[in-house]
Parts: structure tokens; C-alpha cells; sequence
DNA sequence: TTGCTATGGGAAACCGGTGTCATTTGCAAG
DNA sequence: CTTGCAAATGACACCGGTTTCCCATAGCAA
């Protein structure tokens, strides 16, 4: 069996040249004359050399790593990024870490910032809700590594931020519940302090108002993104007399709580009740009946995402073009009907 | 502002040692001095020092990587086996690192030895099912990886496996069902190849077996682990004549497609049909009604997963103490209820 | 023919650790 | 008072790349 690893140097001397020229190869050296470059190529075909990863990090004081940086361990969201990520990565020399972080937690950045460090990280994918931390962000400038915040919100940031537009989706689903001929709505909103509770629930009131339609106080329950709170909040929405006809919930979670609440009721959905979720998480459409809701490509942005990082250094300098804005859709399932009492 | 990152000559000067004796200092050495090793790490705390990992990783010819390889993009059981690795190698040196592989390619070994290699990768985790692919495992040895198998299966080699035990976990579930009157009982099996749909499929029928019934060919029906394939298997048994009183369904996936095909055809669960499902994923709490299934402890398995890799390196001998078998248990919610024609 | 400037390519230092082996020191035994 | 041996530490090469700097050569003008 032949080396299995072949170093630079094995290159260097089978192709007759130096450790330098090697290098040159490797990393793309314009000033080369072009039939040393065939040359050192062809050996390092023939013997499937490939640079050490470890020995060029050291090197360059830099690391082939990219991180995904989360704090909701527990989110579908996370597999689809990843899935998103690592499609862009795959082929390439970079591979992806997965870093959860706690919120919370008063050290939270000096982690992120001994990690960074640490681990001479070439880039991370910032998750919501903690993409949202701006102190995070400035860190990461700190310490020279790139960043790509996910999240929905305005693009104050375009180079630095993936995003899709919450607002907007939730007024188109909105529109269609109001044009099924709902006139008293409930929310179900995200929990303080989330860009994407805030945006969402903003969208909600507009096409509330648009509309013409008040929102009383009583059909606007609050949530917090989970299955739990979805159900103890639907349960105060129908108690409201007369209770809604409709539900929007902030997200699918949220949604398969109010659904499951409405079966503890006896209420048939979407006969008595229509529901519209958001995220469009597996799981909406494994309930019965399954949920309307909107979609946002998770696994495109991921793509989108990891590109911004990289594109730079490996792409055909089209990095600049990746896009930083994605558009979410409304998936029509079953769960919403004209509001029996017309 | 001081050098953000001091390196080891540092230390070594301001200790009055040489590089070599901090280097012991930082691999705890036994042989050193109580003395000299006080002063040094006392410097090391002053300073804030880190080793540089890819200067070890390069001396040592090893990296402090720990990988997840997966052939599953989209299950939930990734993020629960992250989660428990994660919670593992908090405070220890190591990363996680994931990687997909496409089973199906021909190039599948070839992909992961030689990214095993390249990396120079410490250890690896397998998950179901392409931890079941030996020739993988042999590979890890090849190349001098260290390597945990996730499954369900027989213990032939505890060292590298870390499973729960499908078969006596089914077992128990259909005693449940048996006990509560069900004498039609269908199987929704998992695809052939999959070592837990064959342990699986095994329970079912030696519980079967063990209460004296009969399995006629008709009430199995093969499934992909997949919500669809939940849903056209279930269509067959229920055209049966006369049909099952009860389904075990190989998974979740598969078993909330058997709810929705029951929902689909006017089937009342569980008054008219009782389902039990496998491994617990949060669909199986969010459906109506919450299905009754069996969870195996997938986080505590992750994490006794890592200790096992790392556990030698960094704890206190206990590496081969980490246990290697877990238990299931049968989670009663509202799936299941005595066939109604007692 | 000589001199000068580009330009491709090489030697050696360097990145920050670890391994090997030699050296120093202390102390018991001969 | 040597000799022998073990414990503690240091010097130096090495891991496999990249970078710096300098030289050799070629091309071209004088």
C-alpha cells in the first residue's frame, strides 16, 4: 500500500519543484508559470493529495470550520439549517460545528468569544431567536469572524443578515382568512422579545386594520413558541364570548396546541374553527386536519447563508449576489373553512 | 490591550520553564515536579492561557473533533442524539461536527474514510441506520477512529455500541394492547434492511405468538418509516375483513399516519382502533388523540455515546463503566383503549 | 555585449504545540 | 568518594503547511 498520506513534500519533490511552488498551486497564485502549475497538478492528481487541513489552519491562524450557533436545542428549524448548510458546504474544505449557547446565561458571550477564538472559527450561522442578540454580532466583528444572521426582520444589514419577511406573511394569510369571511380573529403571539413575535403579531394587526376590523384585547392571547402554551392559550381565546372563529397562531407549535385544545372542547376544526400556523414544521400537516400555514425555506436561507460565508473565498465571486431576502408562502391545507355562522 | 492570545512560549518565559514542562503541565504529565507544576499553572490561570488546537491538532496528528455521521437529514432523533452529545463535551475540548452521508452512493466508504483521514477526526458517532452498515465500522478501525454504534440490537460489541433494546420494548406494548382485549392485531412494519424494523417487527410477533394468536399474512403491511407510507399501510389493513381492532406501528412517523388515515376514513381511535407507536418523537404528544408509543432514551444515549469516545482521555477511567444498554418504556396516552365489539 | 528590470521559483523561518533524547540533580549503594 | 540509577527538566527536531525574502534567469533596452 502506497502512503497513504502523501505531504507537500512528496509533491514537491515527485513534481521536481519546491514545498513554495506547491503551495502556489494550492492556493491559486496568479504569478505561475502555467506549465509548472500543469505539472504539479498532475502529480497531485496521481497521487490524491490532499493538504492537511490541521497544518493549514495552523498556518493561517484560521480555521476550515463553520459554526452554527443556536439556542433552542429543541427546534426543528436547526435540522432543516443544517440540512441548508450542508449542501453548500458539501465539496468544499469547510465543515460545520454545531454550537448551542445559553441565553441567559451571564457569560454566555465570553463563551462565544473564547470559543471564537479559540477555534480560530472561519465563520457562524447565527439562529433566531439569539441571531438577534446585537451584542453578538459586534462580537464577531471583534474577533474577525464572519457572521450571517437568520431571522425575520428588515434588512438593516443585508451583507450580514438572511431573512425572510414575517410581516408580509402573515397579512397574506390574514387576507384569506378575512376573505373566507372570518370578522373576529384571535392570536396567538410569540413571546416578548422576538423579532419574528413582534413582526408576526404586527402583520396580524394590519390586516386587521386594513380590513376594518378591531382587535379587542380579549383575542390576543400570549404564547411562547410552544405546544404547551398554544393549548393554555387557546383555552382563554374560547372562553371569550363569543369566541373567535378563527385562530392565528405564531407558529406551528403554537397551532398544534390550540388544535389540540379545540378537540379537548369538542369544537370540530375548521368547521367551528379555522387555524393558520407558521413555519410550516413538520408537523402541520401530520395533525388532522392538517395546517394551513405558512412556509419560510429554511433549507434555501441555510444554503444562502453558508454561500455569504464562503462564497468569498471558493465561489466565482458571487457572494455578493447570494440573496439576504427569501419569501415565505401560504400552504393551504385544512384547516381553515368559511366561519359556520354566515 | 495585553496579547489576546498568549502562546506557549509565553508561558514558558514568564514561568522560567522551558515549552516542554508548561506542554506537561497542560497534559498532566506525572512526572513533574508538584512545585514547578503550581508555579506553571498558576501562570497559565494569570494569563488566561489556551493551547492552540490546531497546533495540537497538528502535533498529534489527531483532532479534538468528535463527528455525527447520519443518513437521515430530517429525523428528530439527530437532534436529541446532538443534544445529548452536546451536553458531553460541554467543557471539554472537543467539537461536534456534523456529517451527512448518502447512503446509496457508491462512493459512500470512500467519502467518509477519506474525511475521517483528512480530518484526522477523534471519534465518531453512527446513528441508525447507517450505523448498522458494518463495513462503515470496520473502516473506523482502519483508520484508527475510534467509533460508537447507535441502534437497537444485540450487544455483540459493547465497547463500540450503545443500544436500547427495541425487541423486549415491543413486547411490553403489546402485552398492553393484548391485556386490554385486542385480539386483531396489524403491524405496520419498518423497511426491510433496517435492523430495528426487523427487532421490532420481531417483538410484535413473539408477543403474539406468546398470547396464542394467530398472525395471518393480512395484517402486516410494509411501511418506509415514513408519515405517507403510514398512511397507504394502514389503508390496506383496514380493508381487511374483518378488520384490526389495533395497529403497532414501527414508528411515530408511520403511526400518526395511521391516525390520519383512520381520521380520513371516518374511524373513530381509540373507540373503533387502537395504535401504538415507537420511539416518542414530540408528534406522538400533539396528534388527537396523544398516541400511546415506546420511548427510548435517545439523549442519555447520546451523551453516554460521547463519554464512551472521549471518556478514556478526559474522565476518570470510567469511559468503560458508560453503559451500554438502555431501556425503553411504554408511554400510556389516549391511543389505546379495549376494542369496542367486547 | 553589458546592464537592468520583471518574474518564476527556492531556502529558511514560522505557526504553536508534542516527541525523542540528553542532561542535570539528588541520593542510596558499593 | 565513586558509581549507579531514577526523577525532573531542557534542547531540538518535527508535524505540514504558509510567508518572507532573496536569487536566478530571461527578456529587453542601451
Amino acid at each position: 500500500m502506497a502512503s497513504a498520506k502523501p505531504t507537500i513534500n512528496d509533491i514537491a519533490r515527485l513534481a521536481g519543484v519546491s514545498k513554495k511552488t506547491v503551495s502556489r498551486v494550492i492556493n491559486r497564485s496568479p504569478l505561475l508559470n502555467a506549465e509548472t502549475r500543469e505539472k504539479v497538478e498532475k502529480v497531485i492528481r496521481e497521487t490524491a493529495y490532499v493538504p492537511n487541513p490541521q497544518a493549514r489552519a495552523l498556518a493561517l491562524g484560521r480555521n476550515f470550520l463553520i459554526a452554527l450557533i443556536h439556542d433552542n436545542p429543541n427546534s426543528q428549524m436547526i435540522l432543516n439549517m443544517q440540512q441548508g448548510i450542508l449542501e453548500a458546504l458539501r465539496n468544499t474544505d469547510f465543515e460545520l460545528v454545531v454550537r448551542p449557547v445559553d441565553r441567559g446565561s451571564a457569560t454566555m458571550l465570553d463563551d462565544v468569544r473564547s470559543f471564537l477564538v479559540r477555534q480560530r472559527m472561519f465563520g457562524v450561522v447565527l439562529l433566531p431567536p439569539i441571531s438577534e442578540n446585537d451584542q453578538l454580532a459586534r462580537l464577531c466583528d471583534e474577533v474577525g469572524c464572519r457572521y450571517v444572521r437568520m431571522g425575520s426582520a428588515v434588512l438593516d444589514d443585508p451583507e450580514h443578515m438572511v431573512a425572510s419577511n414575517d410581516r408580509d406573511a402573515v397579512i397574506e394569510a390574514m387576507r384569506y382568512l378575512i376573505a373566507q369571511g372570518h370578522r373576529r380573529i384571535g392570536l396567538v403571539a410569540g413571546p416578548n422579545g422576538f423579532r419574528s413575535a413582534r413582526e408576526r403579531r404586527e402583520g396580524f394587526e394590519f390586516a386587521l386594520a386594513e380590513a376594518g376590523l378591531s382587535l379587542p384585547r380579549s383575542l390576543v392571547a400570549d404564547g411562547q413558541y410552544t405546544f404547551e402554551s398554544g393549548i393554555t392559550a387557546t383555552h382563554g381565546l374560547l372562553d371569550v364570548s363569543p369566541p373567535p372563529t378563527a385562530i392565528f397562531s405564531c407558529n406551528d407549535e403554537m397551532a398544534a396546541g390550540v388544535l389540540y385544545a379545540a378537540r379537548v372542547r369538542g369544537i370540530s376544526v375548521p368547521e367551528d374553527l379555522s387555524i393558520i400556523g407558521f413555519d410550516d414544521t413538520p408537523i402541520a400537516a401530520r395533525v388532522w386536519p392538517p395546517l394551513t400555514t405558512v412556509r419560510w425555506p429554511i433549507v434555501a436561507m441555510g444554503h444562502s447563508a453558508a454561500l455569504k460565508l464562503i462564497g468569498e473565498t471558493v465561489g466565482g465571486k458571487s457572494a455578493e449576489q447570494e440573496p439576504s431576502q427569501f419569501l415565505s408562502t401560504l400552504i393551504r391545507r385544512g384547516s381553515v373553512a368559511p366561519p359556520a355562522q354566515l
